[in-house]
DNA sequence: ACTTTGACTATAA
DNA sequence: GTTATAGCCAAAG
């Protein structure tokens, strides 16, 4: 990790691994980076990887209860929501149903 | 080079 | 339960 690489780059990398059907949070993936960087960059990196490749499943990021915080920035204001019921993941009142039976924590579960 | 911002979060009151 | 506050730090202005 010790390239020249963005930081933008490097939380990308990360998000790509979430699987269809879960979904992690910022702080989660912050913590990832060893937490010295803060969860407001990966709110940053969501923002700009709309023109990322490979994509970028940014639907699968949530704050830590669950709210779609980040939907107002999809293309339509229910783009994010309706990503993540396609892949069976309810959604009432821009928060997710059964928030912690679909977390995926990076620090435990990703596998590079 | 300096200031502001932001899809956050932990803590306190 | 709620709101307020402070820390966070790279990127954008």
């Amino acid at each position: 990790m010790s390239h020249k690489e963005s930081l933008f780059e490097v939380i990308w990398e990360i998000a790509r691994h979430i699987p269809p059907g879960r979904v992690t949070t910022y702080g989660a993936i912050a913590r990832c980076l060893g937490d010295t960087k803060s969860a407001r960059l990966v709110g940053w990196a969501m923002n700009a990887s709309h023109h990322a490749h490979p994509p970028v499943p940014a639907h699968r990021v949530v704050n830590k209860n669950g709210l779609l915080t980040g939907r107002h920035h999809f293309n339509s204001p229910t783009e994010m929501e309706e990503l993540l019921r396609k892949e069976n993941i309810q959604v009432v009142n821009n928060k997710i149903v059964n928030f912690e039976q679909h977390f995926w924590d990076p620090f435990h579960e990703l596998t590079l």
